[in-house]
DNA sequence: ACCTGAACACCGTTCAAGT
DNA sequence: ACCTGAACACCGTTCAAGT
């Protein structure tokens, strides 16, 4: 079971296509594989050898920041009850998808493909403890879990830069109100 | 004003254009241009000046069952509540979207662009009385319109197959749910 | 007036050949 | 063991040339 080394210019190519990935995420964000294994400097076989899908590549591009938004989710729940707390949350990462356009695309696990491994999990744990602090005072619904909240979050995040400031906010506040429960 | 004649050969030509795309549109129903102009037997160019996007393309092929759809509604506002109504409504059109993927995102008119034509206006007409039925009654959100509703439509059409099957009978639920008022 | 289809400018992805 | 980049198989869209 010896850890296998791995070599130095395999590990300076990985982190070169995680930064230039970043580089090309700005306004409209738009990311050709092709463009990122360019703007690298590495061959097209390497990128996808490290990323084999668009999501992989961008779920590590953002796993910094998403580990910000997990690890809030827990003072949250100390300063207020579980409804105003997710209601809180739910809405800094809506704030933070409308300039990270596709971050929430990259973490919602499509369908078929692996839940991809700890990003998603990680986020998924975090609005369980939201739905489930809730579920324990009365205000959210049994019958939701986190996988259809990362899904409505994921469909928010795909609205493109126009539609998302216009109205995201307004259906985020629509998508929350379906997630507690009757009063 | 004189109706200026549209030549027989292009009214045949635009006839061909819709059969060919719902023909193609099937199980997992990609839809590329070109291949449409081809089972069509006319060139691209002929495809893009009848429709110069793919979703007016698909509004057309889909024409006479958004109609059914839109005009299903005011029946079911005789014989229930406008919660009741506006529930069973939007099931219909979830069910109905289930099998025509991409019916529901032909018809929400993506933020820059015009309004669909006639398509989007009825089928938002349609939700538009029945959200004011429901406001009438106090059981829908004061502050819900027709473009909230078939925004959030709209991504449950885009769910791919597998995760539609799955998920889309309980996200949709969950909508409704954020839609009605509190009690 | 309307049509065709070659042509252009892109994609994502693979894989033989190199070091 | 890891890399490169040419090559393949696609896209959407335009526009010169035809009828």
């Amino acid at each position: 079971m010896a850890e296998r080394r791995t070599r130095a210019d395999a590990l300076n190519n990985r982190a070169r296509i995680v930064r230039a990935a970043r580089e090309l995420l700005t306004p409209g964000a738009e990311l050709p594989m092709n463009a990122v294994a360019k703007a690298a400097g590495v061959g097209q076989g390497t990128l996808y050898r490290n990323f084999p899908t668009r999501e992989a590549l961008l779920a590590e591009v953002y796993r910094a920041d998403v580990d910000q938004l997990v690890s809030s989710a827990a003072p949250l729940l100390e300063r207020h009850d579980a409804a105003t707390a997710l209601r809180r949350w739910l809405s800094d990462v809506a704030d933070y998808a409308r300039v990270k356009r596709g971050v929430l695309a990259a973490l919602e696990p499509a369908s078929g493909h692996e839940l991809a491994a700890s990003a998603t999990g990680t986020i998924g744990e975090a609005i369980d403890r939201l739905l489930d602090a809730g579920k324990a005072e009365g205000t959210v619904r049994a019958d939701v879990d986190s996988q259809d909240v990362l899904t409505l979050l994921g469909f928010l995040s795909r609205m493109d830069e126009a539609e998302a400031a216009e109205r995201a906010e307004h259906l985020l506040e629509l998508i929350v109100s379906g997630v507690l429960a009757r009063s």
